[in-house]
RNA sequence: GCUCAAGUGGCGGAAUUGGUAGACGCGCUGGAUUCAAAAUCCAGUUCUUUCGGGAGUGUGGGUUCGAUUCCCACCUUGAGUACCA
């Protein structure tokens, strides 16, 4: 019987589909595990190679971990809301609902191939209303709460509403709006219930608030920061502008100390964690007040080192800053108004591009130092950020290197407040223990005692204290787009409500087209039935809006984050039960976290940042009781294409007197040259430039980038022919004779023109045409439809016979003709061979080169694996009793491949299979004592191959609930060892002694021995090193 | 610039607490089998060599009996981030 994989795969999915296998239990003895794969989202171009290695490394571990008695929830589902499906339905004007109904289920088929045990009676998609009915419910949850600082901890509105009517608000410590106006109690109960809702929406955790987008106006939408480049739109190029706009925003800077203080107890990779910390950007420093001059103004400022408070020498806004307008004097106010507007028109990416131009202009005014109470010049420059802190710098030329340029750019004095620190050609920025001077009460003390000093006295005299400043931002939450999740708000003069959460799902809207209204509204502004009936509770025509019953529903909609800053609990919960809740709490509280959690690091301060927000928002609110949703996370490395290359041969020329046409000459045949060919010359032209001939002879013989006609010329008896060897003699001839057949072909075309050099240009091909030894199926890719006409009449010049493609290896992508469609392999080789195949290439965090011809050596050991259990007769396993060596065999590959899954090196356990079955067949076992328990170490690696066999040894359940091996040290004692015997710390020879020898003995025998003379050669040695069991080193 | 990661044969990579560098696989070379090819099997494959040996893990130093592994400096590549006060 042979390994027929297609069948044996098919059989064995079917098997695991109709037998419910993978399917978690929510009650169980066993301990629980939860392992998560990163929300996938499904494109229409379905999956590449590159997207199943961390579901395949997920699998292993969770059919791992079955095997060892867990209860194990492996869940897969769908981010189902997004672009991709949007712009379609743009141009095509079909519903995205449908795009992703198709996308979804070539995504499914693509899945299932592959063999994964996920649980797929928990599925979820994002864009299903029975989902998004909860996303929308957090929102609300979100809209009703607001973050205590005294108690650390988001809280009801309804407490914050409770201290209002007792005290005003002037006890409450909150997270909130900037621009909060005091009130007491009696004002509070007398305000309008509008009024109120105005105050109210200051502290909500998700809040409207005017921010900037970069608006399109050609195409009526916002642009993400990566969409524009050089300040157009990526697509179509149109101008962007800044714009202001009223949107929904997260309080999520609320958890910043959270979010930073819960990566400590995560088990994250050090880099990712570095990245959410940078994106937290945590300063601890003091904020102070400095008063402007001759106004009733005062700037407020941030900074880390109040200590060097009086190497202040001069202030700097950024140009948007508030006080600007009003505190610039009238002689300056003329180029403070050029400067703003100069700045306005560079876009945020440009001014932060653009770090060595040094620009500004001074105010006219001047702020008065909060000690010395000396005049402080007042600058706007665009090097101070309006998003950054306050928008304003107390500057210290001495001690920040920006400020210095700044002053030294602008003849601004620099104070030297650095005790012994020469000054003059930078700042001094450390803050080690060099002493403070010229700084009054602060002298001769060191950055760590001036600090609290300096804020002390800030606070002493009411114009500072100690603050902690992040750089996270809050998270605008509105998109003008259609395929997202509606938000279950409506608007009563202006101001937003919340719908009872017991009629959600608010469902999306049918349009008519997917852009936005011609007036710039988002495309639900193009819904006729888009309104809130608040006496029926139900979506209703915009007909009957009326402002009294009826009223207008939002028209953005949630970004792609919504959905997936949650999904993971809901997979905890059964599809049957999903009605009442998100999850139930017994199932929170019996799944808790994801254990292990495995995808891309492109979420690093995306989705991974907002989902610890949510978790962290749920905690306090008492939906959830973690405060971190992934325990182990691991990112796995992009697989990158190994793209193929032809050589088109192309030509330089100029123009003969004869000329009559103006067409472009070219080949009558477009020539190909083997990449052998082409390497050849290029190293005869990289030869030509570093050779010694003159500068002139090397302008003779190579240009550019590519060939001249000079070198064709060349013949025997130049000097320069003399100085190449008889290889590069070889490739001058080659290169000439290829020479010699363009010319001829362009003179007969009679285009006029004279041929004056070639150049081999690389083109890609597919890399399906290519086959191990880098050779091109030529033929295979004339007939090949998508490069249409292309290579049809092409020649190809061989070499030996064949024609080799050059290889390079690059992002996988479509454009470069290097995708490998799984479906493929899986049809050629099957999904075990594709499972061990992206496990071997390497270390799963690690990005790594696809080449498809290395599969044959996994596939290969597949089919060497079949055959120590079945040949041609049946089944060759007995019940002999297994040898030494088979057991040692077994044992070792036991210990070996526990401790790689355990340690997440994938890559080694499949060498490890390769060698337990390269030693069986040399020890011609066949005993079923060790045979099947191999399988079992093999099967979350290939586990259609194991369950075939395993079924095949007489065993009728399925093998992903066998016990996993229990590793037995005394099969691997050893009597003696292979001694490596060296010298100087160099292994010379070997030498087999018994390990029971004595350090003693041990040298005795080797320095005896005749080799170690012959090394010696009558040399003494001065020492030698005997550790029993490892090494003998001779030193002398 | 900063932060992180990584540099080992023709290629992917292995060497888990410092102890035989190159496991395993691809490719390549030779052989067996075959009418032939595919498939399969066997042997070889870091470089160099006067066939004794010598050199060798990005470069240069250091620690050590012994360094791919530890320390210092530098170079290169990749990823992330960026005027953060």
């Amino acid at each position: 019987m042979k390994y027929n994989f297609n069948d044996i795969e098919a059989k064995w999915q079917q098997y695991w589909a109709e037998h419910q296998t993978f399917q978690a239990k929510n009650q169980s003895e066993k301990p629980k595990y939860y392992i998560l794969d990163m929300f996938p989202y499904p494109s229409g171009a379905g999956l590449h190679v590159g997207h199943p290695l961390g579901y395949i490394a997920s699998d292993i571990y969770a059919r791992y971990k079955r095997h060892k008695g867990f209860n194990v929830l492996h869940p897969q589902g769908y981010d189902s809301f997004g672009l991709p499906a949007e712009q379609y339905a743009i141009q095509t004007g079909q519903h995205p609902a449908i795009t992703t109904e198709t996308n979804i289920a070539t995504y499914r088929r693509q899945l299932d191939q592959i063999g994964f045990s996920f649980d797929w009676s928990r599925e979820v998609r994002t864009s299903n209303p029975e989902y998004y009915k909860w996303t929308q419910w957090i929102f609300i949850q979100l809209f009703e709460s607001w973050f205590n600082l005294d108690s650390g901890k988001a809280e009801s509105i309804d407490s914050l509403i409770a201290v209002f009517s007792a005290e005003g608000n002037a006890t409450v410590n909150a997270v909130c709006d900037d621009n909060i106006e005091p009130f007491t109690a009696e004002a509070w109960n007398s305000f309008s219930s509008e009024q109120k809702q105005d105050v109210l929406l200051q502290y909500r955790l998700t809040y409207l608030a005017e921010t900037e987008v970069n608006w399109c106006p050609a195409l009526g939408t916002v642009l993400a920061n990566d969409e524009i480049v050089n300040g157009v739109s990526e697509r179509g190029g149109h101008p962007v502008v800044r714009k202001k706009m009223t949107q929904w925003s997260m309080r999520i800077s609320a958890y910043a100390e959270r979010l930073l203080q819960g990566l400590n107890d995560i088990d994250w990779t050090d880099s990712l964690k570095e990245s959410q910390r940078n994106w937290i950007g945590k300063s601890v420093g003091a904020s102070v007040t400095f008063n402007v001059k001759d106004h009733n103004e005062s700037i407020e400022v941030f900074t880390t080192r109040p200590d060097t408070i009086f190497g202040v020498s001069f202030m700097t806004l950024a140009p948007e800053h508030e006080l600007v307008s009003q505190i610039t004097t009238a002689e300056q106010k003329e180029a403070v108004e050029a400067y703003i507007e100069k700045t306005a028109k560079r876009s945020e990416r440009e001014r932060m591009a653009d770090v060595k131009t040094i620009s500004g202009v001074f105010t006219g005014a001047y702020a008065e130092h909060p000690f010395s109470k000396e005049p402080v010049p007042i600058w706007i420059g665009d090097y101070v950020l309006a998003s950054y802190g306050t928008g304003a710098v107390m500057a210290v030329p001495c001690g920040d290197q920006r400020d210095y340029d700044f002053a030294k750019h602008f003849d601004i004095a620099i104070p030297n407040i650095f005790e012994g620190v020469d000054i003059s050609e930078e700042a001094f920025a450390e803050k080690g223990n060099t002493k403070l001077t010229n700084s009054y009460f602060l002298n001769g003390l060191s950055y760590k005692e001036a600090t609290p000093k300096a804020i002390e006295a800030l606070e002493a005299i009411g114009q500072g204290e100690g603050k902690t400043n992040y750089r996270l931002r809050d998270a605008v939450f509105s998109r003008q787009r259609y395929w997202g999740e509606p938000f279950p708000v409506y608007y009563v003069n202006g101001k937003p409500q919340m719908i009872a959460t017991e009629h959600l799902p608010i469902r999306l809207p049918e349009v008519e087209k997917y852009l936005p209204t011609e007036t710039g509204e988002p495309p639900l502004g193009r819904a006729d039935v888009w309104a809130w009936c608040t006496e029926t509770h139900t979506v209703v025509s915009n007909e009957k809006i009326n402002h009294t019953t009826v009223f207008p529903l939002e028209l953005n909609t949630m970004p792609g984050w919504a959905g997936s800053s949650w999904y993971f609990f809901r997979y905890m919960e059964e599809a049957s039960k999903r009605g009442d809740a998100f999850a139930s709490e017994d199932a929170l509280n019996y799944w808790g976290s994801v254990d292990l959690y495995i995808g891309g690091s492109e979420h690093a301060t995306g989705h991974l940042l907002y989902s610890r927000f949510w978790v962290k928002f749920l905690k306090d609110r008492g939906f959830v009781n973690i405060e971190e949703p992934f325990k182990k996370l691991i990112n796995q490395g992009m697989i990158l294409g190994t793209s193929a290359f032809v050589y088109r041969v192309d030509f330089s020329h100029h123009t003969s007197t004869t000329s009559k046409e103006s067409k472009e000459p070219s080949l009558s045949k477009s020539l190909y040259v083997s990449y052998d060919s082409v390497k050849k010359f290029e190293d005869l032209y990289n030869f030509i430039l570093s050779s010694k001939i003159s500068a002139e002879d090397k302008k003779t013989f190579g240009m550019g980038n590519g060939f001249n006609k000079g070198l064709a010329s060349v013949i025997e008896d130049t000097v320069f022919f003399d100085i190449l060897n008889d290889e590069q003699k070889e490739t001058v001839i080659a290169f000439q004779e290829l020479y010699k057949i363009i010319e001829k072909d362009i003179y007969n075309q009679n285009f006029g023109v004279v041929v004056e050099g070639l150049k081999f240009s690389p083109i890609h091909v597919k890399v399906q045409y290519v086959n191990a030894s880098d050779e091109l199926d030529i033929e295979g890719l004339k007939t090949d439809g998508e490069f249409g006409e292309d290579f049809k009449d092409a020649e190809f010049i061989l070499e030996d016979g064949v024609y080799k493609v050059g290889r390079e290896v690059e992002k996988m992508s479509k454009s470069k003709y290097n995708v490998v469609n799984p479906d493929q392999i899986c049809a050629e080789y099957g999904a075990d061979s594709l499972r061990l195949y992206e496990m071997f290439l390497g270390p799963l965090e690690q990005a790594k080169p696809w080449n498809t011809a290395g599969i044959t050596g996994v596939h290969g050991f597949l089919k060497k694996l079949w055959k120590l259990y079945i040949d041609e007769d049946g089944l060759v396993v007995t019940d002999a009793e297994p040898t030494k060596d088979n057991l040692k065999t077994l044992h070792k590959t036991i210990k070996k491949v526990q401790e790689d899954i355990e340690n997440f090196s994938f890559n080694t356990s499949v060498s490890t299979f390769m060698i337990a079955v390269n030693e069986f067949n040399a020890q011609k076992c066949e005993s079923k004592a060790v045979l099947e328990p191999f399988l079992i170490l093999l099967s979350p690696y290939a586990p259609h191959i194991a369950e075939e066999l395993w079924s095949q040894l007489g065993n009728s359940a399925s093998i992903s609930e066998a016990p996993f091996p229990v590793f037995d040290a005394s099969h691997l004692v050893e009597s003696s060892k292979v001694y490596p015997i060296s010298f100087n710390g160099k292994m010379r020879f070997t030498l087999e002694l018994s390990l029971d020898l004595t350090k003693d003995e041990l040298e005795e025998i080797v320095m005896s021995h005749e080799k170690t003379q012959e090394q010696l050669q009558g040399r003494t040695p001065k020492k030698v090193i005997v550790v029993p069991g490892k090494i003998i080193n001779i030193v002398g």
